[in-house]
RNA sequence: GGGGCUGUGGGGUAGCUUGGUAUCCUACGGGCUUUGGGAGCCUGAGACCCCGGUCCAAAUCCGGGCAGCCCCA
């Protein structure tokens, strides 16, 4: 396997398929297949997401993947901005369609007509839903599995509020759905609120949660956007308020994708493979048995297998025998889980077990007794090695800059930035690095990079 | 948006310049022996991205398509 240091892109491709994750080779650009281990880790990521959805008092709906031109073309600035990359239905068996319909790129010219169908009055408010789904975006750029995809696994949440204040606290809860998702994902992160021209078509303005690779550039992981009035206006979503005014509500959404779990890839793995966080990894513990003609193996090590199972813990025995148990290591290790039990003939006959930690090194033995808290505080230890990492991978990739030619390194940079276009084309003509925007987890403020005025905390990187 | 490179068994490759018999590694099936950090021997099956052109003859040359990768904006 390709060093990860040495070339990341290169060991991105390689442990995609070598882990098992996804095949790219579906003869559609964009378009990869899902393969079981791969799905799993993405299941359990959207199980996460779902819990706290459920916890904050957002409902799961689903809507359908077309859209009519009529519903997309309600509102101009959110058309205008998806226009290039729709894919359209256009014909029906031998029929060409009156009303041509799009896959959907995201779903707000879904939903939005059917919350004015929804909403009547202020009782019928806060309204929140979300969809997890596939949206479909034909990206002109080259495609890269679970970060750029022209179909992609999505998670939107869109939401109605009496007035911008309620929608501006619903902004506030997003940030807590993500504070608690990363105690799962262990992503390092940033959040920037995005530059104007840079938000997302239809908002008023655009929250972004970037995440840092170990190869210095960023990767926007989840975005929250405020659309203020700017879509209820047009698909016409009112409400009389407690005189029986009519009102228009506010509105909110919060996206995330499959890029986080190529976030999670890139950020947590190494030279030996993957390395996934507890929570998400398919497979939590794996047993290897260690065969001998003298101790009953095997009952020993489904019996550890069975316990486990039973302590609420994901884990599974290779009892594959065509291969070595060495070959066995590398390979669970490769497939990145947490915690590997090796069990021979001594550990059969001291009732004893031995553990390894993926990112930790070293063995330790822990009596039959012991096993469940063993383990347990095994997946843990190993969470909290993960969270640590993360924190190193933001000291070594995120610098700070006093000057824009210093921001030529390879590393995501903060500078602080007076907010004008002209200052971050300057930056992004000399060093190459796009604007994030001003950062809202990582607030300050200073005389501007370029020209010296009244400036913010700002990021700027190259970007996935 | 602009430019470049590449497509050969499941994966990685040699061969392409100079047209003629397709190489090796790995993975895979069968068999025997093995198994505490990627075992060994025997054996078997498996490929020139697609369409068109040039030619007696195309993996090789030419055109187009599709797909993948990289760099720049």
């Amino acid at each position: 396997m390709q060093a990860k240091k040495k070339d990341f892109s290169e060991w991105y491709n390689e442990i995609l398929e070598s882990a098992e994750l996804s095949d790219k080779r579906y003869p559609v650009k964009g378009m990869n297949i899902w393969l079981p281990y791969g799905l799993k880790a993405m299941n359990l990521i959207d199980a996460a997401t779902r819990r706290y959805n459920e916890e904050f008092g957002i409902d799961e709906v689903s809507f359908p993947v077309l859209i009519t031109r009529n519903q997309l073309e309600v509102e101009f600035e959110h058309l205008k901005g998806f226009e290039g990359q729709l894919y359209w239905v256009t014909r029906a068996g031998k029929d060409q369609l009156d009303v041509e319909l799009a896959l959907r790129p995201t779903s707000e010219a879904a939903i939005y007509p059917m919350f004015s169908l929804w909403i009547r009055n202020h009782a019928d408010l806060p309204k929140k839903v979300f969809q997890i789904c596939s949206v479909y975006r034909y990206e002109t750029k080259h495609t890269r599995s679970f970060l750029r995809m022209r179909e992609f696994r999505f998670y939107e949440a869109h939401t109605a509020h009496v007035n911008y204040e309620d929608a501006e606290k619903q902004i506030r809860d997003y940030m807590g759905i993500w504070k608690k998702l990363n105690e799962i994902f262990l992503i390092p992160n940033v959040i920037n609120r995005r530059p104007d021209w840079d938000k997302f078509p239809g908002a008023q303005y655009s929250l972004a949660v970037d995440s840092i690779m170990p190869d210095g550039r960023t990767l926007q992981v989840a975005t929250m956007h405020q659309y203020g009035e700017n879509f209820s206006r047009t698909y016409d979503i009112k409400y009389s308020d407690e005189n029986g005014e009519q009102r228009y509500v506010s509105q909110t959404t919060y996206g995330m994708s499959e890029r986080l779990l190529g976030g999670m890839i890139g950020i947590h793995g190494d030279d030996k493979g993957l390395i996934f966080p507890p929570e998400i990894a398919p497979i939590q513990v794996i047993i290897v048995p260690i065969p001998s003609e003298k101790a009953d193996i095997s009952g020993f090590s489904a019996r550890i297998n069975e316990r486990l199972k039973a302590a609420g813990i994901r884990s599974s025995v290779d009892t594959r025998d065509n291969y070595t148990p060495g070959w066995k290591y590398n390979y669970w290790e490769m497939k990145g889980v947490p915690v590997r039990i090796e069990v021979g003939e001594r550990e059969v006959n001291e009732g004893r077990i031995t553990v390894i930690i993926r990112s930790s090194k070293g063995r330790k033995t822990f009596t039959l007794a012991e096993l469940e808290t063993a383990i347990h505080h095994s997946i843990s230890e190993h969470g909290r090695k993960l969270f640590e990492n993360s924190e190193a991978v933001i000291r070594e990739n995120v610098k700070e800059a006093t000057t824009v030619e210093e921001m030529k390194q390879p590393f995501t940079f903060f500078a602080y930035w007076c907010g004008r276009r002209e200052c971050s084309d300057e930056i992004e003509r000399v060093a190459e690095k796009s604007c994030l925007g001003v950062s809202v987890s990582h607030p300050g403020k200073g005389k501007c990079i370029v020209c010296g005025a009244d400036g913010e905390r700002s990021m700027f990187s190259r970007t996935y």
